[in-house]
DNA sequence: TTGAATTTGCTCGGTTCTGCTCATTTGTGA
DNA sequence: TCACAAATGAGCAGAACCGAGCAAATTCAA
């Protein structure tokens, strides 16, 4: 998406100032107001900000990202709190990235356990607990999946163990293949699954057979796969067979 | 639902005081009480503060932020305004944990440069500002003071090299002993400092000599200090002996 | 230069926000 | 406990703002 330089400027004074009124904007910039209002509307669709009556806005933190998970499906919540069942007080829990793992993170809240997570997400959603300890893995923030990438991340993982592990993931092939769209986090995944003994993998029903580039692992990984009804019987059953525990939430 | 540019300015302004009025509010941003009393309730029901007779005040679970927040000051703006001019576009800066580093990685905002911290003052400056690439050193949350602290910290900047670094400190003592009060930031800040060629350290004039327990370098290892008006002339001739450049915000 | 596609400014009917009034509640000091 | 001043919420009229539609202006390609 192309953006003007009058949108350029828009969204410089919007830096810098944290909200910008649409009056103002016409003025300054010498266009009409509908002008200014057809821009803040393009930005505010493309996230660039928020649009309020009268101008637009900086999102203040993380509330957009909230409104994700509010719309994120009653079967993934499900998901998430028969997942949270599966940590007991003291374990140290790896979170993935993910907006399952970031519903698993508001289940645990209040929980006397170690998270461990690369997922600004899971941090947004923990950090004000003052139960549960929290550790951040090292990275380049990667914004549009609200995560940490990179070979930091890699290295903290490391020197990481944890208890149990929770992965998400773009896909499940019919033979168990655990599949992820975007290459980069891969690795990270990877490297989750060296990292603990117990992993547990979170996919609702419309992860079977579900799209994915890259292959991540196959169920012998995987220690437990929770996941919806209507999930595939057969991929379920080849699960079960490779020895891996299936919950239905 | 939505935060309107006026709701975001009492938002900020509550976050720097701790409390607001809404006859101050509704003088200074000059609108009727009437209104200021509707956006109140409704950041109220948000969330974002808490409602009380004749205006509003912090919620309690968020006084920490304000403690932090409410220790900033003018002389902390100038003084992070003055450091962002040493930054160039392409730059790798490091930034410690504080409040100072905070306000510039605010000065910061829209830049063109890899910012590296283990503040999560910081992350939130810049987690929104997409001309920032933003890398977070691991870490275990401590949450009073808002950082990334232990041995996966550590680790991390021992893989990190930054153009330059922005120290802040708890005291400065006559012969340019640069302190700090909490020591389980120490390590970090050492690290750093080995982290990096140019090293520029932030302080008010109420560091000098300021408080503090544990030290961190003397002004060999500081190639800039930047203060406000009123820091002590004694110490701050003793780092230009020693080398060190001073700049007077 | 011409013609199509895009952008811009304007108007208009509808919606949201604001400031005011006023009856009621809350906080304060005697 | 009582009285009074300040603050509050509800309701209402007017102002500000909104999106949609349309025609003029601009851009771009041929």
């Amino acid at each position: 998406m192309l953006i003007s330089a009058r949108q350029g400027s828009i969204l410089r004074r919007i830096q810098e100032t944290g909200d910008v009124s649409v009056q103002e904007l016409a003025n300054d910039l010498k266009v009409s107001p509908s002008t200014i209002r057809r821009d803040l509307n393009l930005l505010s669709s493309e996230g660039h900000l928020r649009r309020v009556h009268g101008g637009g806005s900086l999102d203040s933190d993380k509330i957009d990202f909230r409104e994700v998970l509010a719309r994120s499906s009653p079967a993934k919540e499900k998901i998430a709190n028969r997942a949270a069942e599966l940590v007991q007080d003291g374990d140290v829990v790896l979170l993935d990235i993910g907006t399952t793992t970031a519903m698993l993170a508001r289940a645990l809240r209040g929980r006397k356990i170690t998270v461990i997570t690369s997922s600004m997400a899971v941090l947004d959603e923990l950090r004000n607990d003052p139960e549960v300890e929290l550790i951040i893995l090292g990275g380049v923030l990667r914004r549009s999946y609200h995560s940490l990438v990179g070979s930091l991340t890699l290295a903290s993982l490391a020197n990481i163990r944890a208890n149990i592990s929770f992965l998400g993931c773009s896909g499940i092939r019919e033979d168990t293949t655990v599949q992820d769209t975007t290459g980069i986090e891969v690795p990270v995944k990877q490297a989750i699954l060296d990292s603990s003994a117990k992993i547990v993998l979170l996919a609702d029903e419309t992860k079977f057979p579900g799209v994915g580039i890259r292959d991540v692992c196959t169920a012998e990984r995987i220690s437990t796969l929770v996941t919806s009804q209507g999930a595939d019987p057969y991929t379920l059953e080849a699960f079960r067979t490779l020895g891996s525990e299936v919950e239905l939430a």
